[in-house]
DNA sequence: CCGTATCCCCTGAGATACTG
DNA sequence: CAGTATCTCAGGGGATACGG
């Protein structure tokens, strides 16, 4: 690995803040919705998202746009509109979001033949 | 991107499994000093992180162990030694952590040229 | 040397009700 | 339709003290 340098507290760690980013419960989810599907109005999003409730909607949406990773259009009309979309800055996490996605489904596979292993070994 | 099929729910995605994983105070910085400085005892890990607390140190490497990417090694002698270092498995999640390390050292830029231009736009 | 055991605080997140 | 406003609670993480 290159040079990581002193890196050695979080508050230095560039991955910390990265990391920082994408956590929150829905902010994976969200994001990858809208990777897939393109831009989404906000009640597209909560019904597209079983369970989530309209303040956390709006909370992770509003931090993902605090970093630029999504935009907020919104339209001046009755009924309100408001549309959601991945920024071109945004889409540079893509990368990162997948990578995640392949080695969490094989992590998810290791961790079940491990428990399997360890059935069979008494 | 490719097939993010049903994941429309935290509980179900790999994304978060993996963010899970990762996620903890001093897990990046502890995986990152691991990886660039092999393996590494306790007091030394204890040593190289300023301000980590025994409790706290214990706790993130317990978790890390627990998903099998690090690996605590005791041997049986007085006074103690007890040796941590990234398993094989645990090298898998590099390309993310540099990735993550990239992608973060970037997004610091993009925040401060943020603020700078919202400084001179008054 | 390498940890546990406590106590305490703060923030992320749920439930619920209200509004332009 | 697209949000705020409260209230509440669990658990991540700090400080500190003790133990094999």
């Amino acid at each position: 690995m290159s040079d990581y340098n002193e890196e050695i507290v979080p508050e230095m760690c560039k991955v910390t803040d990265a990391l920082g980013i994408l956590v929150g419960k829905w902010k994976p989810v969200i994001l990858l919705h809208l990777l897939k599907n393109g831009t989404q109005r906000f009640n597209e999003l909560k019904r597209s998202l079983p369970g989530i409730t309209q303040k956390m909607l709006t909370n992770q949406l509003r931090e993902l746009e605090e970093e630029d990773i999504i935009e907020r259009k919104v339209y001046a009309q009755v009924p309100p509109k408001v549309e959601y979309s991945i920024t071109d800055y945004g889409t540079s996490l893509e990368p990162i979001l997948h990578a995640m996605h392949v080695w969490g489904a094989n992590h998810t596979i290791h961790k079940q033949t491990k428990r399997n292993n360890q059935a069979e070994a008494k």
